[in-house]
DNA sequence: CGGAATGTTGAGACTAGTCAACCATAGTGG
DNA sequence: CCACTATGGTTGACTAGTCTCAACATTCCG
């Protein structure tokens, strides 16, 4: 959902390129923001999307109530704010001091009628970005709080280190993480905790996480679901497996 | 999500005849399904996408163990299996004794480039869809079974009967609405009960509900959420408005 | 009528939520 | 340097809502 995926990443070359040719003040157009940002509103009319230069967004809804939903993560690479509509369904925040380069919709439009090589990246990327959520879903509606940070946990992991580094920089908080989950932030500690006493983990700090047992967090993961995250990305899985 | 959308409603003139248009052979491509048959599978090329004739169909995506998520119904006029990648990612399956006009996939994209309508009312559609599956992330990840099932039967409401009928018939069964609403059977057909209880509705057969508070109702639904279902209909929602 | 599939109800278990207290960390100012 | 505070995170006790398992009821069909 929410139509974003990765620009930069070494195995979609010249994504972030064609994106250079197309807007030629690319350099210029990049915008930064602090933590807890807007970036765009949901009723926002949808002028623009957006490529993530730096830090870390997130996408979200609110409700009267309080209650609230994070939908999707952007980091570094991603394309985010690619709605097939006149307005925003979705907020998108900066959840830390990040940067965005700013690109114009109709411009985006009008060069993907005449490059037809970026007309299929952001085709692709969207083809990613429905993939991801599908599983999101799933595993919103059918699955326990272990088995929910453990597919965030190894998520992340392959988003923000592809190789596998065991190491993972948690930038959002505690609640974003609920609220991506669907769990409380109570709950989402709690199951930090049970982690590291089986030994899965250990949290240097707060905010990091080193995986210990990769291949025993993604099968909790995968238990309810035949596909990892981001099952595309084979060479990640191969090396998990390696390190298991 | 997934891309489905409304093509015969009233509000929408011509994209049934658009599709007419394109498709010469269009009558003859129907194709009928029996109760459980799958019309694509997970993993499926996406060579065409589907018009729904008649009868009910549903996007599910299993998991090794026996879970299973609804991510969405298509009744008449509904558009799915655009997904934008080579391969389905959600299965598609008949409710009951149902009809699908196939599609042919390429062809529309060429007569997409062809006729801006038929983009635009295509884009459109993905709108919806997107919309609709938004509040449904939200519905799942953050909301109690009663304010589950009320969102689910107001949905049902305005989609069968657009003008706001107070009966609504069930083609699908309490295992399908369950796993759309990521509850247990048990847990739906108790919610069912309570309703009847409160006299919200009354359920003069197992899958046909009358809704006696349609205002009520919907109040419970909406409770944490600002939009209500499909909040683009709006002559339906005054006529409840107006019944209440 | 009998049997299978579907739906409802009940009792009890269990997961996650709620509310409250406590801890850790980082920044601030005396 | 040390309180002091604010924010974010953890833990505990208790509660509530949903699930599980089992029995029973209903509907649909042959």
């Amino acid at each position: 959902m929410a139509y974003a995926f990765t620009a930069f990443a070494g195995d979609r070359p010249g994504i972030g390129e064609l994106l250079s040719a197309c807007f030629p003040h690319f350099e210029a157009a990049v915008v930064p923001f602090l933590a807890g940002q807007e970036v765009v509103g949901e009723g926002d009319p949808t002028e623009s999307f957006f490529l993530v230069m730096r830090g870390l967004f997130r996408a979200v809804k609110f409700t009267r109530d309080g209650r609230r939903q994070v939908f999707a993560f952007y980091m570094r690479g991603d394309i985010c704010g690619l709605e097939p509509d006149a307005t925003h369904k979705l907020s998108i925040e900066a959840v830390d001091r990040a940067a965005m380069a700013v690109l114009p919709r109709h411009a985006c439009r009008l060069r993907m009628d005449d490059d037809p090589r970026l007309n299929a990246a952001l085709f692709e990327g969207a083809t990613r970005a429905l993939t991801l959520s599908i599983d999101h879903m799933l595993m919103i509606g059918r699955s326990s709080a272990e088995e929910r940070l453990a597919w965030f946990l190894t998520m992340i992991r392959l988003r923000s280190a592809p190789s596998g580094g065991d190491v993972v920089e948690l930038a959002m908080q505690r609640q974003d993480i609920a609220d991506y989950l669907g769990l409380t932030i109570e709950t989402v500690s709690r199951t930090f905790t049970h982690f590291k006493e089986r030994g899965l983990i250990t949290l240097p700090r707060k905010r990091r996480v080193e995986i210990l047992r990769p291949d025993e967090l993604r099968r909790l993961a995968a238990a309810d679901r035949d596909a990892l995250p981001f099952p595309h990305v084979e060479p990640a899985r191969d090396l998990d497996v390696a390190a298991a």
